[in-house]
DNA sequence: TGCATTTATGTCAAATATGACATATTATAT
DNA sequence: ATATAATATGTCATATTTGACATAAATGCA
């Protein structure tokens, strides 16, 4: 069981507590999973908030389409800290990276 | 000027806002060396408090006792996501975490 | 003072993350 | 439906980060 797989599976709606019952996750993996995937998707949310293409944010943090899309799919290949550049580049303070961090995602759609 | 040396800069004492003036560092550079640095820094507080040597914090990380060292120090090669990582390893919850994350370093000493 | 323990620093081969690129898939509009 | 824009996915050479090791420097303690 590879990363990339655990990240998918989170992706395609398990609940944390779940996934990470089902994955065998020591909770400090646990908690770095969820906090890459939280990250993940509040860069996407602040991205198409101010509307801007991968593209564009990509060249904004001199990076590339694909990767900005890895970053948004949460893929395993992906750092925390290109993530926090990124939504600092998007003029994220660090209070609300706090805000980002402590937030509990994936309550699972019902 | 390389990262290690703004990285070292800041330890000995000088203001964020300060050094990346004289740094020349745009906001979400300095941003991140901020928050590299209250990240390091919370590591330790957290490390000696529970009167664990760098070395048997680096058993329980699988990482080495210069690492961990080099972790404390805000070395430029260290990522953020190996100090999350260690942090969460030191049993730091999410919430901890974003209040190291919001709070204000650095006021020099007078 | 010495001696042991801990921490800091430098280096390096191996592991991992990176941007770039090609291309597939999906959304949006006409 | 088809063209266009946007996003997703796979791959790869290069760059960065890694644990490990050696060793220096600092700290504590008899």
């Amino acid at each position: 069981m590879n990363k990339a797989k655990r990240a998918k599976l989170q992706q395609y709606g398990w609940k944390t507590g779940d996934a990470a019952d089902f994955l065998n996750l020591s909770p400090e993996e646990t908690h770095y999973l969820e906090l890459k995937v939280a990250l993940a998707q509040y860069l996407q949310k602040k991205r198409t908030h101010k509307h801007l293409t991968q593209a564009s944010l990509a060249k904004m943090v001199h990076s590339s389409q694909s990767r900005v899309a890895k970053m948004e799919q949460s893929d395993a290949t992906v750092s925390v800290d290109l993530l926090v550049r990124s939504l600092f580049a998007l003029g994220t303070s660090r209070t609300e990276l706090a805000r980002v961090f402590s937030q509990n995602q994936f309550k699972k759609a019902a």
